[in-house]
DNA sequence: GAAGATTGATGTGTCAATCTTG
DNA sequence: CAAGATTGACACATCAATCTTC
């Protein structure tokens, strides 16, 4: 044996490469799937399911921070939405007339209906049944455990609970 | 308990979900880090550690896939590592006079062994000690068994192992 | 002056079309 | 005409600067 056997950090190298590659294979999976099933893409699903979770409404910043996208993202996004697909309104509310809200039109809850039934569609088909429920499981508590661990950011509290767009109940 | 208890569904979302904040925050991390110590972003480490990892050179078209990159992404990053920073350079073999060959420079290994450490030093402070050593491998195992399973792409053959920039010898 | 949001300039990556060589 | 690579046009996301409201 060498001098320094870096024993943790091959494994902490080939888990974020596995990671890596996983994300990128699933995200862009989804990304076709619900852009020639629902006509949006993943990042507009996002959008649309944070605000469903959230009774339809959220400000601006908020939303940002829930989809980890920078502001100025949201901004975009939602005018595109807004005016592009009549998915979202932006309304001020006379409380702070500084913030912005967005707010899921009817037309909105529809597209979401079908996004979410694309979007668990492609999610099944990658998942299928190579993983069972407790190695589902056992992965999701220890990401959420490095999420935690260094989620140093958001002040306003609420993060990790923000995404988790698709269970319609908790049951 | 209602007639479609969607367990299996919930747990693959709540997967989906944790891999893509996680990937989020680690990756955000890694290349706030990288352009600090190492005045490159992670997309950049990623080329020069793959080039590395393959004696020096590789094709573009190869080079791509390595990186989970369009092609023309890695003509355009290639070309700003060649002119910018000149880490690389591209030739034309004689015998197959269509590919392009990008070669690691003298200068691109010295700029590697400065991005790596402080790539190692981003991972290592991302995962600290959040998991042990059978959590990480079983992580990446669980996690190769779905790209393996999803990975109906890339003809020419290698692929899983494309991506394992960091590890100088397998030990 | 700070919080909230938007806009201008910019960087980065993709697709479709093109050029070259096999 | 297929394989390999590059280019033009474009989509998307970010930062820094700005504007408004508290």
């Amino acid at each position: 044996v060498t001098s320094e056997p870096p024993d943790r950090t091959n494994a902490q190298l080939a888990a974020w490469a596995a990671m890596f590659r996983a994300n990128a294979l699933f995200n862009g999976r989804i990304d076709d799937v619900l852009k020639a099933k629902a006509g949006m893409s993943l990042a507009e699903h996002e959008l649309l399911a944070v605000l469903k979770y959230h009774d339809g409404r959220a400000r601006m910043g908020d939303l940002a921070r829930a989809l980890m996208f920078s502001k100025s993202g949201a901004t975009r996004l939602v005018a595109k939405l807004e005016d592009h697909n009549g998915w979202v309104v932006r309304t001020r509310s006379s409380a702070d007339r500084r913030a912005t809200w967005a707010e899921l039109t009817p037309a909105g809850r529809k597209a979401l209906t079908t996004s979410e039934l694309a979007f668990e569609a492609a999610i099944a088909e990658l998942f299928a049944t190579h993983l069972g429920l407790t190695e589902l499981r056992r992965i999701t508590t220890d990401l959420e455990r490095l999420i935690a661990a260094n989620d140093w950011e958001a002040p306003g509290g609420s993060c990790a609970e923000d995404l988790a767009p698709d269970s319609h109940d908790v049951s």
